[in-house]
RNA sequence: GGUCCCAUCGUCUAGUGGUUAGGACGCCGGCCUCUCACGCCGGUAACGCGGGUUCGAAUCCCGCUGGGAUCACCA
């Protein structure tokens, strides 16, 4: 076998693709594609209880989404039975593991009592010494752990840690209905599958030991380890659902950019100087497992807003106004996608809108009167803008607008600047009433890019419905 | 509770024996301005505590405290 690195990203498929997994997926990335490496995919899914095929749609789906490919077909543990079942053979022959006859109901009774006893809630080994088979049970086969001297963990991030054997428990490596677990699979696939590196959240720290103990009993070379430490919560917990949203898919939905994500995350526990913004191409050149923090992580939503915002004021208008038309359609703002001769206009919106929203989501609300025949005029800001001293300005801007061929920034710019000239009033006193009566609101793009984008027929209207309101609704001042 | 891990502004971090402890997010002020933003300028704010080691500790050692993880026929 070549001396290549290999590592891979190897979630369970019981629920949605946690922002916390896919951190540990991008950071097995940056290491394999900093080291001309492989990258794979394995899905856990022996516990056929709980595993999905719509999580798994789930993980591969947002992989896709961020970008983060793989290299060969991804591997499912539940179709390599027999790869398990040949090595728990080997170990049985070899003394180095046992059937349990122990029941789930026994165990579950015994480590209640320990619990309560204040006892170490482990198994005390009954069966180890060898047992008659109890008629009509499957035993479970357990793993024959060794309980003396030390077994130490060199983590790449943390040095070495040092467990004492007589800690470790005789896991469980096959249940006695049949399929293997975890811990046995991890390691045979691993082995198998040749992976040089191993980095994982540190919820697996504490089993890592018992890991390499069994590559020792199954006389495999064990590989290299790298905890990365866990992402937090405000409240300094395990990330979880009460902290908001924790689901990769669910900040495509908010309006979120892959490359926002993944550069949070990539600097979420490690960084690299003073340098903030990376793209996935500079995380790859610059990434390496000694910049990992040891400490855990607390997530913090406004910066990875952040960095969305940045990303949205710097993307490529052309590839955001795709984004936004999808926004667009998934929000209801449109009925049916525009056709392809709309593209220009989409891209026109983006561009006045980009430097100013945070999110995919927030331009879609703030874009509404882009894309609406009838706009509907906020109350507060018809009351505000909208009053007696706004009609002849509306009606001069009509005069002027309609006369106008033109409606290019620069043209209207003159425009503007004659009628603040002829009325001797201030940019604002016109663009304000103008603006409400375009938007519905007080706040939009500048003037000019409005008048401009909207085009001439839409703005004449618009202006004409803005006096019938003002007619139909006489202010009081 | 046992075992293991961790500890610099509110948060993410830089810092590896000698720094006015740096940057970023957020927050607060100002400038710019047709609204909102952007941008620019400025400000706020940290080495958990106690012992050592050393001429000198955020940096090294020990203890404490605090937080986290894990102890399944889950992964």
């Amino acid at each position: 076998m070549s001396n290549k690195i290999r590592v891979r990203f190897a979630p369970s498929p019981t629920g949605y693709l946690h922002i916390g997994g896919v951190r540990t997926a991008l950071f097995n990335y940056l290491f394999a594609r900093k080291q001309g490496g492989a990258f794979v995919l394995r899905i856990e899914d022996t516990d056929t209880e709980r595993s999905t095929e719509e999580s798994i749609r789930a993980i591969l789906d947002g992989m896709e989404w961020l970008g983060l490919d793989y290299d060969e077909e991804p591997v499912r543990q539940s179709s390599r039975n027999e790869l398990y079942q040949e090595h728990i053979d080997r170990l049985l022959a070899e003394g180095k593991a046992y059937p349990c006859y122990c029941s789930k109901e026994e165990l579950e009774e015994r480590r209640k009592e320990a619990l309560k006893e204040g006892r170490d809630p482990r198994y005390d080994g009954r069966c180890r010494g060898g047992v008659d088979p109890v008629p009509g049970r499957e035993p479970a086969i357990r793993f024959k752990a060794p309980h003396t001297g030390t077994t130490v963990v060199h983590d790449l991030i943390r040095g070495p840690i040092e467990f004492d054997n007589s800690q470790m428990d005789d896991l469980i490596i096959r249940r006695s209905l049949g399929m293997q677990t975890y811990n046995l699979c991890v390691v045979v696939d691993d082995a198998l599958m040749g992976m040089t590196h191993i980095i994982r959240g540190d919820d697996h720290l504490t089993n890592t030991p018992k890991q390499i103990l069994l590559y020792e009993a199954l006389g495999f070379k064990p590989p290299r380890y790298a905890h990365v430490p866990m992402i937090l919560g405000s409240d300094k917990t395990r990330l979880s659902k009460r902290h908001g949203a924790t689901s990769i898919m669910a900040y495509k939905e908010m309006g979120y950019l892959p490359e926002a994500m993944l550069n949070y995350l990539a600097r979420l526990g490690w960084g690299c100087g003073d340098e903030e913004i990376f793209s996935l191409e500079e995380l790859i050149e610059k990434f390496s497992l000694e910049g990992i923090n040891k400490s855990p992580a607390v997530f913090n939503p406004e910066k990875l807003l952040w960095l969305n915002h940045h990303y949205i004021k710097n993307g490529d208008p052309k590839r955001l106004a795709r984004l936004f038309h999808e926004m667009l359609v998934e929000k209801g703002v449109l009925d049916v996608p525009l056709g392809e001769d709309r593209q220009g206009y989409l891209e026109e919106v983006v561009k006045c809108q980009q430097e100013k929203r945070k999110t995919l989501v927030e331009m879609v609300e703030e874009s509404t009167y882009f894309f609406r025949d009838e706009i509907e005029i906020d109350e507060k800001a018809g009351k505000k803008v909208l009053k007696a001293a706004a009609r002849p300005i509306l009606e001069k801007l009509k005069a002027k607008l309609s006369a106008q061929k033109a409606f290019t920034e620069e043209a209207l710019e003159t425009v503007f600047r004659e009628i603040m000239e002829e009325e001797e009033l201030k940019l604002g006193k016109i663009a304000q009433p103008l603006r409400v009566a375009l938007t519905g609101g007080t706040v939009s793009p500048g003037i000019f890019e409005l008048v401009s984008i909207l085009g001439k027929e839409t703005v004449l209207s618009r202006i004409d419905r803005a006096i019938d309101y003002m007619e139909s609704r006489p202010d009081q001042s």
